[in-house]
DNA sequence: TTGTATGCGTTATCAT
DNA sequence: ATGATAACGCATACAA
């Protein structure tokens, strides 16, 4: 029904190679036939058929993006800014909430292959999993596209990672609590991902340089689904009840800490004099409890913008860098000292 | 480099149209041949370009789904559900998180149809506009691809509608409040479209059913971009500076009420015994305030779930119903006595 | 500068 | 049941 690229030849009487020079804007064509032969597209709103132009091309200048867990408020704001900037690129994102299991997210890029896009974003640090041979299909796929990692890092060919130094802003968090006085710091995590090992690790480094000295029991884990926040208020009642004390907790995601707010608000504890506690993501949780969450930012809009500048800069052929890390800012709010 | 039709066939020692006819798995290729072919594609890992079945099929079998605001946590939970559904039934999502403004929802529309998408999912009520002619790019759209509104309603030919009656949840909700003893209700929103009006009507006709009086001054308009918690919380102590009394607060979106939350804690009023609050959505937000929101819950997933089907159906060529309407549930929590 | 002809990898229409 | 071949709509190498 639509009119093609020989219809408007017809139309312009000139040849369909000069039609599809002008919609290229080849430098190969008078000013005058241009001008003809856009004033017949504009005339009766032709578009060229993706389809053809996508065989022709072997792309569609379509981005992946996979996406575990879009619900995440933090997730969400990165899908948000990332379309936006690959749009405003002129590319098109195909969009695959893959689950977290290591199975939904080989299949999420393996359909996305099939279609052919032009590059991958794996969002999220769970992409990258300890088990080195789990990665295996990152490599595969790296071998057809760029794959761009959203808080993650691989040393892998035609892989590149843009995120946060999260070590550093969890030791930076932990030494905060530290310094007013907090020696009982719980922290919380639910994944045992890249990031979620990092922010171990900074945890732990805060612990060692002020001569505090690593508890276990304090290091607790939770499991990937369970995020609500009526689970961690109760895991920490029960860690109560079982003799556990604590003055502060440090949380590897937002929503952790709020059950941590959920918390202290059941145990009659004061936050932040009683409980100290700090979040991480700076999402839009923060301004929700009472009193408002501190928080580590992560500078998500600054990767955002810096995974899509290098995913272009990669598919025109420019060099790119493999790494690129952010620093992480603590905002200081109402539920620490 | 991937290996075509053209090639399979000669492995295979067939031609490319039985090739073709056992990748859509036609019944007129007998069984020994179907074997020897599947065997083939398989060892080789095959995969049929999809580009050229585009071309040839008019159709990637992809769904646009356009998201204003992709960071709303109720947006981003449609988001999740809509491709994880879509994705299980063969399709796949193409997004586009358009702003508010019009012409940016026409623009994104206009996008996904020159990119082929087989159908559309408007998500949001905000997408039909109260001037009529404003939504003239939504029919114009409706005639090449079945359009789905995911809360919305719109009288026209291949447009179909799946929403909750936010006009008698609303009422529900505002009852609720007067039953237990409010008079003085703010009702707090930030939009004035289609699901919008239709909660101001179910305000209304609360008020009426009781026989209280409409306060004009009690309806509080929010620009759509001042969603900040802080900003509805100023502007409320900002409206009891200039001596409005209300002793309960109902909003549109649960972040309001998060912001009347903020506001009675400012304020130094009680939640509920002081000030009742209600939101709306049910949201991830309504769990982390203290006292929890109570919210109307809109039945976001089963709204979902119809949209998928509906889609499906048209797309199936089987008649489908124009507007599936669900009831809205008060979700009773901490914030209303 | 412009036109001709071919390839891109399918699906679908004819024959056989 | 199977095979040859023509679309599908565009980009482009090559010719003019």
């Amino acid at each position: 029904m639509p009119l093609n690229i020989y219809d408007i030849s017809r139309r312009a009487g000139v040849s369909i190679a000069t039609v599809s020079r002008v919609l290229n804007n080849s430098p190969h064509v008078s000013e005058n036939t241009r001008k003809k032969v856009m004033a017949v597209i504009e005339g009766c709103g032709y578009v060229p058929n993706a389809f053809a132009r996508g065989l022709g091309l072997n792309s569609m200048q379509t981005i992946g993006l996979l996406c575990p867990n879009a619900s995440d408020p933090y997730l969400a704001q990165a899908l948000a800014n990332l379309e936006r900037s690959f749009r405003a690129h002129g590319y098109d994102c195909l969009l695959s909430c893959t689950d977290k299991e290591l199975s939904a997210r080989m299949q999420g890029v393996e359909l996305l292959r099939t279609r052919h896009v032009d590059g991958m974003v794996l969002m999220g640090s769970s992409f990258i999993e300890a088990e080195d041979r789990n990665n295996d299909f990152i490599r595969e796929a790296a071998k057809a596209v760029p794959i761009l990692l959203l808080n993650g890092s691989f040393p892998c060919d035609n892989v590149y990672g843009v995120l946060c130094d999260d070590q550093r802003a969890a030791c930076e968090a932990t030494q905060l609590l530290l310094d007013s006085g907090r020696r009982r710091i719980l922290y919380l995590y639910h994944s045992q991902n890249y990031s979620g090992r990092k922010k171990l690790a900074g945890y732990c480094d805060a612990l060692a340089s002020r001569g505090v000295e690593l508890d276990e029991s304090l290091m607790s884990y939770f499991g990937e689904d369970k995020t609500s926040v009526y689970q961690v208020r109760d895991h920490l009642l029960a860690l109560e009840r079982q003799g556990l004390e604590f003055d502060a907790v440090f949380t590897s995601e937002d929503i952790l800490a709020v059950g941590a707010v959920k918390y202290a608000i059941a145990a009659g504890k004061k936050v932040p004099d009683d409980l100290s506690i700090i979040g991480y993501n700076n999402s839009s949780y923060c301004l929700c409890c009472n009193p408002e969450l501190t928080s580590v930012d992560n500078k998500l809009s600054a990767i955002c913008d810096h995974i899509v500048a290098t995913m272009m800069g990669v598919l025109e052929g420019r060099e790119m860098p493999q790494k690129t890390v952010f620093t992480g800012e603590i905002i200081r709010r109402g539920s620490t000292l």
